[in-house]
DNA sequence: TTGATACTGAGACTCAGTCTCAATACGAAC
DNA sequence: GTTCGTATTGAGACTGAGTCTCAGTATCAA
């Protein structure tokens, strides 16, 4: 079961940091979370369960827990970062929809493989990536989805909690 | 020469939009630019040469160029977005330093493949990507270039004016 | 000219994220 | 379990890139 959080407070401590009861509790959101969350989500998400934790803290934490590597931090141009678990799953990249918000993962060993290449080519050493498409789901279609009222509600569609 | 500002002109032209004196300076330091600037730098180039645009002004014309297309944008992370020229050149990804904040551009053909493949394979239609590798470049090697002293203060290479 | 419209500049404003610092929790050592 | 030094927290002030407002100005057509 939560053999996760083992594996976060075994990174933590690896650089002499404790998991205390807030960093527990963020740390349970996104990892337990089936979308990628935002540090507001997390805070709203713990208020409602009268487990408030600190906006600073919150923050702190999902930056710390970013550096240990058990995080990975994603900027889809929102205006605010959303983080997921990444320890325990395989690393994936995103498509994103401009009509919906949807985020769709996806993975290509391929691609993975020719940017080891490129980076050899200017004999950088990588150390992570970010690769984003954006454009529109197949529910949003290439246009504005709407007739002619250019009422632009972003649809929502069941998996669209996302951002 | 300047041939690109007349694609610039054209671009806005053809949204009923006027190329004006500021929006014109502000075009010409990002065409000109032989490197990616941030709103930050045009603002105060402009102000160097005697040619003062408002700050909101470079905002909307750099904002209102990326939507015409003829300028593209890129956010490293470093909380404030880039410029450079779209027009007239081919479509290029980009390696980030984190030591040094050097940009390198790349081109790999396949890998634009295998995106269109990727999109494909999940009925999504792209409008654009964003492809950036983050790592350390051959002059800031894997660790901090630095001996011991945590002095960190970016190393200062030639074309390092990037960010 | 006149009027309609697009654009600009100055500065107020926003808001995600950071910083400060006093209060608290914790862990190790008595 | 008491004591002490350090790590952490919470509350709120602060930051700064980017946006918004709006009155004044330029541009164009009739
Ligand atoms: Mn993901
Ligand atoms: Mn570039
Ligand atoms: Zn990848
Ligand atoms: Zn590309």
């Amino acid at each position: 079961m939560d053999r996760a959080i083992d594996k976060v407070r075994d990174a933590l401590q690896a650089r002499g940091l404790r998991l205390t009861k807030p960093r527990r509790l963020v740390a349970e959101k996104v990892l337990s979370a089936r979308r990628h969350l935002a540090a507001d989500d997390v805070l709203e998400m713990l208020r409602r369960d009268g487990t408030p934790v600190a906006r600073a803290t919150v923050y702190r934490t999902l930056e710390m827990m970013k550096e240990c590597g058990t995080f990975d931090e994603h900027d889809f141009g929102r205006g605010r970062k959303v983080y997921e678990r990444a320890i325990g799953r395989p690393h994936h990249d995103h498509l994103y929809c401009i009509g919906c918000g949807a985020i769709i993962e996806f993975q290509e060993p391929e691609i993975e493989r020719l940017q080891d290449q490129v980076t050899r080519r200017y004999h950088f050493i990588a150390m992570y990536h970010s690769h984003k498409i954006f454009g529109y789901c197949r529910r949003c279609g290439p246009k504005a989805p709407s007739g002619d009222k250019a009422h632009d509600e972003p649809p929502r569609h069941q998996d669209t909690k996302n951002d």
